[in-house]
DNA sequence: TTGAAAGTTCACGATACCTTGAACCTATTG
DNA sequence: CAATAGGTTCAAGGTATCGTGAACTTTCAA
């Protein structure tokens, strides 16, 4: 889970001697997070650093901050666009994107996470259904392996309600955390 | 997430034509959420077919069954017992192993998750840490920032307080669908 | 004790994913 | 309306991960 970049070299940039050290280690480190939860790494990596720094960024800027391709730039943030935790924003007189971080990237884990589970759960819900009704055919599936079968769909259910229940609480936490600081 | 199998040729196995579809539906199915939780696809393959066949299966059988090599299912086997999701049992009379399922796989993905998910934060947490104490260190950088790498922290803890809740809920949820059945 | 089958390990090859960067659009600006 | 910098796309290459299967170790029965 934990992947090494070699991180090549940069298109044209040259290097950032002023970025400071613990802002790498907060834009890696959740960037591990992100990762964990079976996002890009460099998804928490743009986040992170548009959050810490709290101005809006150029893409050239992220670029050469983060050590990323011009590329990899453009997919990354369009991402993170869609997904609501990254806005991109046109400064007055400037005739240039930027890019400012949304104050939470809970939006980021709990929107995908429907997306993806949402696709995963129906289409195993109906191969469970199916593969029910087949076994229903045979003569020779006994009775508790048709039981069994009805229990793995309802595991199925329960972990789908699970999920929303987690998505939900953590909604509220935040909120609760946005209060307290 | 999905990946393909080629599925080569097994070591020594001849076709199981015996094989009913349905239970190929059912292994695969189980093998998709369990990846999609972060595991092997086979991790829930093995797992989902010891549990509807309900009856202790030697390696080898598990092996023509899936399609896996020797070697894969050593390594499978080993992990599920780990986790205790299936259990080795030795049939009297039998100088074999033989491998059967537990009731239900939630006791994998909680302690695995409780074990990936405590190292990590607990690197992170440190990390975070580390950064903010740095960023102390510094005069050019204003309370705002610090105010959000405190948030960033206390954003750390809650994920993890989300995460034990939902691993609570998951037990309580099986009991209850236990009972219903 | 010894032979053979069961079971494990691990280097290698295959696979899927991610990133790169050059070619390609699009937008301002002079 | 060019010219050019900003922005996007996608094929090619790199990297991590997974499964294979042969070599190796262990276990069991005779």
């Amino acid at each position: 889970m934990v992947k090494g970049y070699s991180s090549g070299e940069r298109q044209g940039g040259t290097d950032s001697l002023q970025q400071p050290l613990w802002e790498v280690l907060v834009c890696d480190a959740v960037g591990e997070v992100i990762e964990f939860w079976g996002f890009k790494r460099n998804h928490g990596r743009v986040w992170a650093l548009l959050y810490v720094r709290q101005v809006p960024m150029t893409a050239a800027e992220i670029q050469e901050a983060l050590e990323l391709s011009k590329g990899a730039v453009s997919m990354i943030s369009r991402d993170l666009e869609q997904w609501d935790v990254v806005r991109r924003v046109r400064l007055p007189g400037e005739g240039i994107w930027n890019f400012v971080a949304e104050v939470d990237f809970l939006p980021m884990i709990r929107r995908v996470m429907r997306e993806r589970e949402g696709a995963l759960v129906k289409r195993v819900a109906q191969e469970l259904e199916d593969a029910e009704r087949m076994a229903r055919g045979h003569e020779d599936v006994n009775d508790e392996t048709l039981e069994r079968l009805a229990r793995m769909r309802s595991l199925a259910r329960m972990i789908e309600h699970a999920m929303e229940l987690f998505l939900k609480t953590s909604q509220l936490d935040i909120k609760k955390t946005d209060d307290v600081l």
